[in-house]
DNA sequence: CTGTTAGCGCCTTCAA
DNA sequence: TTGAAGGCGCTAACAG
C-alpha cells in the first residue's frame, strides 16, 4: 500500500492524502473519501520514505552496554518518560559491554531515522571519540564524563570516598575492593580511587593484595570473592565496585563458609547457624539494587540517581535537537550512601 | 555528505560510488580515487535511503515487555547470537508491561525498516490479534502460545504441576500462590492452573483464601506476600508465578518475622537466629534467577530455557526472511526444576 | 567497465 | 483548496 494507490482508490491527488495525514488543506468532502478508503485498506504510511523527506523520526536511539541491568533500565526508565511525554519513542541497542559494538550501534543511528542518541557510556575507544567529534547527529552521554559530548554522570568519586569512610567504620580487621577495569573511568578508575581515598582519611590502607579486579558479572563477583578468601587474607569486610559484583561475592562467602561446617550439623537450621556465627566478613556494593535489598535485608551501597540521570538525560537531547542548544554542557549528579547505618546491621553478610 | 557530492569530488557518476560501496564493477583507477575522497570526508551512506531502495535492512525488531529482567535479557542474548551470526543487528523497544505500547512498537517496527520481528509476548489484545493478521513484516512470537504467527514458548502447565507436585512434598501445613494477571496465558493461567494440579495430584489443595495476584515486581510480590502473612492464614509455602515476586516475598517474610522479634535480643546474631528459629515458610519461584540463587543459596525454581527459545526464535525469523519460509511453526520447550532437591533444605526461607 | 535513467514512498513548494 | 512536479539519497536496470 502505498500513498499513490490510496489517492488513487479515493479519486484524488497523493499530495491531497499526504495533506490528509498531516492535517493540511483537505475539504470536508475528500477528506471522508480518503478517510474511507484508508480504513477500508488498512493503509499505513511507510515511516521510513517520511522520514527520508522531512529528515525526522521523532525516535531517539539509546545505546546500552547490557539490558539486564537494573541501574541501566533505571535510566531508560528515566528517558522513557521524558520521550513519551514530547511525542518521541525510544530504540535500545545492547552492546554486552563490548566497546566494539558500542561504536557499531552508534554508527547505526548515526546513518538511521533518529533525531538523537543516548550512549550510556562504559568506557572511550578511540573509535568513540572520534565518532563523537565526526557525528552531526545531536548526542548525550550518560554515566561518563565527556568532553566531547554534553554529558551526564554521577559522582562516583565522591560515593566511592563515602563508601571508604563507611567501611572504615565498621572494619575491625582488614578490607578487601574487588573493582572492575579502570579503561571504565566511572565504575572503575573513581570508585576505586574514591574508596581508598575514603579509606586513608579514616587511616586505614588498602593493600594490593586485597584488591582482585572483576568483570560486570555475578560469576566474575563470585570467582574474585573466592579467590580473595582462599588467599587468607585477613579481612571482615569485602566492598565491590557493583551490587552484581557484591551478590556474587556474597555467594561465595557462603559458598566457603560451608565447605568448613562441622560435619555433625545436619539440619539446614544448624548449618545457618554455623555461617551466621562465623560470617564476620561484610560486603557492600554500589548501585542499591532492589532485590539485593530486598532478599538480604539491605547490605552498604550506594543509590544513584540513575532515573533522574534518564530524565535529565532525555531533556538535554531533546532541547538540542528541537531548539538546537549548542552550549556544552555538563552535569554532575550526587548520591547516597545507604545500608550503611549500624542499626542496619542484622545484615546477613 | 550524499552519494553524489562525492561522485563528483572524485569525478565519476554516483552508480560508481555506489558500485564501489556494493563491490560491482569499478576499475582500479577509479577506486582509488573514490577511495581517496571517502577516506577524506568521512562519508557514509545513509542507510535509511539505501533501506529505502532495497526494502533491506539486516535489522530485526524485537519488543519486550521489560529490559530489566534476567529471563528477557537471556531470551535477547540468544536472538542477539544468531543475529550477529549471520550479519543482522537487533534493535530494543521496551513496553514497560503495557499491552497499548507493544502494538505502538510492532507498528512502529512494521513501517520501519527491519527485516522482522520478534514479539516477546505478555498478553494478546484485539490490537495484537490484529496486527498480526495484517502484518507483511514476518513476525515471531516468544513466550506466548498463538495460532497467528510462528511461536516459541515454553512449557508453563507442567512446570507449574512439577513445581505444584514438589511443594506437595515438602509442605507440612498450608499452601499459598501469588500469581501474574491471568490475561498472560503463559505465566498467569498456565502456570497457576499446573500448580494447582500438581498440588491435586498430590492430594493438596490450593484454597481461595491463599491466593493473590501480583504485578511483575518485586514490591508487588512484597505486599501480596505482606498480605499473606496477615491474614494469618496456616500456610508454610509461598510459591510464586515469578522470582522477582518470590524476592518480594522473602524481603515480606523477614519484614513480618522481624517485628516479632523479642526486644531483648538486640544484636544482630541474636535476631537473625530468632528469625531462623521461627521461619518454617519457604517461597519458591519461576525463572531461576541468578542473583536471587547466589544470595539466597538457591530456593525451588523452574529453570527455562530462555536463551535456548531466542536461538530458536531468530532462527525461525531469518529463515522465514531469508527463505520465505512460510510453513507455520510452534514450539514448546521443556523446562527444569530446580533447587527443589531435599539436600538444599539450608535454603533461607 | 561506466554513466544515464528511473524510481523506492513520501512531503512540499508552486501555480492553478 | 487542489494537483503536478521535484526531490530526499540511494540502487538497479540499461545502454553504451
Amino acid at each position: 500500500m502505498t500513498i499513490k494507490e490510496i489517492a488513487q482508490l479515493a479519486g484524488v491527488s497523493s499530495a491531497a492524502v499526504s495533506r490528509y495525514l498531516n492535517g493540511g488543506y483537505v475539504s470536508e468532502g475528500k477528506k471522508e473519501q480518503i478517510r474511507k478508503v484508508i480504513e477500508e485498506t488498512g493503509y499505513q504510511p511507510s515511516a521510513q520514505a517520511r522520514m527520508l523527506r522531512t529528515k525526522k523520526a521523532s525516535l531517539v536511539g539509546v545505546v546500552v552496554p547490557k539490558i539486564n541491568s537494573e541501574s541501566i533500565s533505571r535510566i531508560t526508565a528515566g528517558i522513557e518518560s521524558v520521550l513519551a511525554e514530547r511525542g518521541y519513542q525510544m530504540l535500545l541497542a545492547g552492546t554486552d559491554n563490548t566497546p566494539a559494538k558500542e561504536v557499531e550501534y552508534l554508527r547505526l543511528f548515526e546513518n538511521y531515522p533518529v533525531d538523537g542518541i543516548i550512549l550510556v557510556g562504559t568506557m572511550f575507544t578511540a573509535g568513540h571519540r572520534k565518532f563523537l567529534k565526526e557525528t552531526k547527529v545531536p548526542v548525550v552521554v550518560i554515566g561518563q564524563r565527556t568532553s566531547h559530548a554534553n554529558c551526564i554522570y554521577h559522582d562516583d568519586y565522591d560515593a566511592g570516598k563515602a563508601m571508604g569512610q563507611a567501611v572504615a567504620g565498621f572494619s575491625k580487621k582488614g578490607v578487601a575492593y574487588i573493582g572492575v577495569t579502570r579503561d571504565d573511568k566511572a565504575a572503575g578508575a573513581a570508585r576505586e580511587d574514591g574508596f581508598i581515598a575514603g579509606l586513608k582519611n579514616a587511616g586505614v590502607t588498602l593493600f594490593e593484595e586485597n584488591k582482585r579486579t572483576s568483570a560486570f558479572t555475578l560469576e566474575s563477583g563470585y570467582e574474585s570473592a573466592l579467590d580473595l578468601l582462599e588467599s587468607k587474607c585477613d579481612i571482615d569486610v569485602i566492598s565491590c565496585a557493583t551490587d552484581t559484583i557484591a551478590a556474587g561475592a556474597i555467594e561465595a562467602i557462603q559458598t566457603y563458609l560451608k565447605k568448613q561446617i562441622p560435619t555433625n550439623a545436619a539440619d539446614a537450621g544448624a548449618r545457618m547457624r554455623y555461617i551466621l556465627e562465623n560470617t564476620s566478613i561484610r560486603v557492600t556494593g554500589f548501585g542499591d539494587n532492589q532485590m539485593l535489598k530486598a532478599v538480604t535485608g539491605g547490605i552498604p551501597t550506594i543509590h544513584f540517581g540513575y532515573k533522574t540521570s534518564g530524565i535529565r538525560g532525555a531533556e538535554l537531547l531533546l532541547d538540542n535537537i528541537e531548539r538546537g542548544e549548542q552550549i556544552p554542557i555538563e552535569m554532575k549528579l550526587g548520591f547516597r550512601l545507604v545500608g550503611a547505618d549500624p542499626s542496619d546491621s542484622e545484615n546477613l553478610t
